[in-house]
DNA sequence: CGTGCTCTTGACAGTAGTCAAGATGAGTGG
DNA sequence: CCACTCATCTTGACTACTGTCAAGAGCACG
């Protein structure tokens, strides 16, 4: 049930059956939602987050011209807005793109979390500031990358985020991204996102068609995207890389 | 000394006298910081978080073509780099942009807090999911809005930011960026910082001059930016705003 | 009083946006 | 089983915002 936010989590350190079970019963609810379902609206208390199980959801922003900024999908295993539990509100939506079940936490249960289990805490914390490292990157794809550069550089990041929790099947994965959702998260038009995906094709680099996507030549895919995936931080804290360590400010 | 850090603490949630000692004390060094120097480096285990004091400092991500994305800005008062405690490594640079003044707060001191604090953890923790929602909101501007706008937007944070510290002087501030930083930071080169900054003068918005800013219209330069502040999380949350109340999810 | 940044301005180029029309395909109902 | 409808995708022609390249001005610093 949770047990692709557990994998996540225990990619990143060990946690204890006492904490399994402090998760596991901090879920007060299933539900299904369908697509294209608002989830979570700004400005407005929150006393739950939501644990996406199944399908995508994005994060995003409103514009005066009633267009929007994406800045963030979602997939399964994501705890989609384990920030409004500080925050208490967004500033932001949160809605489905796809049908999706989702996980219902009430913050009376993470303040539980916080109170008596300090390292579940941190690994918590540690989620959130992943999320944020991905926004950072997405600055970076959207401030100083061409329009092929950014669609590429989602495709990579969206691929191995799927691997991470077992959704993808060799190269292929399904994704149910319309090109209006890639071009609102890159800051494209939907008319050119269609002829970068064109291109991206013609280079045999992925083909993208009716809500899959097959990555041909994942080097080179990521060498035109410039994609390194550190600021996924998948996979445990190694001894440090072998570069030298910097005196500790 | 950490006295900009518990105002923002404080203008967001009661701080006792003792969760007060364990932050003073969890300062383990003072230091004075050359303008441009670097203080954080990516990939490098780090044992320490730094406090900003005095002194403007950005994070970046580099490029391999040598250009780099700002990814923010940090005023006095700023936990620069505390989500560092959470990932032991970072996928960015922190680096000085004028002569800073910094304190050195180590992750063992931070972890004890974090065992024995939780409610302080719980600000900490929301200071760093503020620094996310600032992140999304340059994804924001970086994504669809234009050259004038994301400038715009940009003098609206930092002046408001700068306010919240006590550094503003009426509609006066110290702002010792350069247009290259600027431009770093919004995605656009320097020479078009250069003219955009010269149309927001001549319509009488701002002025920005040997590191001194004055907004002149604060009112238009915010409509023109679409900038809402909302996402800075200034003040203490209020009870839900008149709006009416989501059945909780 | 040079030296070297940063800022400023101009001319030109190119990437991505806009507008418009048509193609494709999933879902619906007769 | 076959229209019919509506989303999404596709392509073309044209536009424009922002980048590139280049030269010169202003100012801080030694």
């Amino acid at each position: 049930m949770i047990e692709k936010l557990l994998l996540r989590l225990r990619s990143r350190d060990d946690l204890s059956a006492e904490e399994e079970r402090a998760l596991r019963s901090a879920v007060s609810e299933l539900r299904r939602v369908a697509a294209d379902t608002s989830i979570v609206q700004p400005h407005i208390d929150l006393s739950a987050s939501i644990l996406l199980l199944k399908g995508i959801v994005c994060r995003f922003k409103d514009r005066p011209d009633g267009t929007r900024q994406i800045t963030h999908f979602h997939l399964p295993g994501d705890f989609v807005d384990l920030h409004s539990f500080t925050l208490k509100r967004l500033d932001h939506h949160v809605m489905t793109l796809t049908p999706c079940e989702v996980a219902v936490v009430p913050h009376d249960c993470l303040h539980g979390i916080t109170e008596n289990y300090p390292h579940l805490t941190r690994l918590l914390w540690f989620m959130t500031a992943v999320d944020a490292a991905s926004h950072r990157e997405w600055e970076l794809s959207l401030g100083s990358q061409s329009a092929k550069q950014r669609v590429a550089h989602l495709f990579c990041e969206l691929f191995l985020r799927l691997q991470r929790v077992g959704l993808t099947d060799g190269f292929e994965c399904p994704l149910a991204l319309s090109q209006t959702d890639i071009a609102d998260a890159r800051g494209l038009t939907a008319v050119h996102v269609n002829r970068t995906i064109k291109s991206l094709r013609e280079e045999r680099l992925i083909t993208f068609h009716r809500g899959h996507a097959t990555i041909h030549d994942f080097e080179r895919l990521q060498e035109l995207a410039e994609f390194d995936p550190t600021y996924l931080y998948l996979g445990r804290e190694q001894p440090n890389r072998g570069r030298p360590q910097l005196k500790a400010l």
